[in-house]
DNA sequence: TTGTTAATGCAACACTGTTGCGTTATATTT
DNA sequence: AAATATAACGCAACAGTGTTGCATTAACAA
């Protein structure tokens, strides 16, 4: 079940991520938002407007759950598949929109996949 | 630093990597091997393992460590990259020995990528 | 304005993985 | 074979992200 109503959670995270042309950790979140909303909340927030899609998540290279804005996504499809970029540097993590060509691989049935690549941003490389 | 005395630790997790064809995740060696080591002792061995070049690490969907047995690498060399599959009925979790073409990305420096497929395995489709 | 209940805050918890430290075992030296 | 040096070990406590239960609060419609 996804988001029913407008609140001041909602709508404060949906800013964050109308404004970041990047995606964002939870634990960034929370730590920006920790004197306005309990973590607790944003972690049930994020969850519902992922459900709602909204938003797509994904594991960083630690295994931390990240979020981005989704493009053309509903409850009940999430379609937007790509794969993510991440700089070493500066630790920004990148949607790339792309499309990903998976390698062969016979006898098994492919249902997700997820590619995480890591080096320096263009900012970064300077 | 690696792998320097042939302990009773490092040799039942060796033997663990060599009898198997799939990778194994740190928390099943703990749940499988727990009477006779310490959970500390085997996260302390698959690190210094995979210092040494024989085993190589990667994070699972719940972010959770896997690990597996490298081929042609070393101490100082770290090149057997390859993306992995996970069956999402058994739970078996594959090296894939293919090449991965990773897309054009321009404006960025790519140092390293993870591909994790998942799906079905070959046992499980029928 | 009132009533319903979704959403929140808080505390406690779950889980994987890490650290410090005293003890034990391995391998080298005598 | 005994003594020595120290890598490796077990244990307990901890770190960090994320989850759950429950009482309280706030959104929204009647
Ligand atoms: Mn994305
Ligand atoms: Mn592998
Ligand atoms: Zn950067
Ligand atoms: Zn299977």
């Amino acid at each position: 079940m996804g988001v029913i109503r407008k609140t001041k959670a909602v709508e404060v995270l949906l800013k964050e991520f109308n404004t970041s042309a990047t995606a964002i950790s939870a634990k960034k979140l929370i730590d920006e938002l920790h004197t306005s909303f309990n973590k607790t909340t944003i972690y049930r927030v994020l969850d519902k407007l992922e459900d709602d899609g909204v938003l797509h998540s994904f594991l960083g290279k630690e295994g931390h759950k990240w979020y981005a804005k989704c493009n053309g996504c509903s409850a009940s499809e999430h379609n937007d598949i790509h794969p993510h970029f991440q700089c070493l540097s500066c630790g920004k993590m990148d949607c790339l929109p792309v499309n990903v060509t998976l390698p062969k691989i016979p006898n098994r049935k492919i249902e997700f996949s997820q590619l995480l690549i890591q080096g320096k941003c263009e900012a970064c490389i300077a």
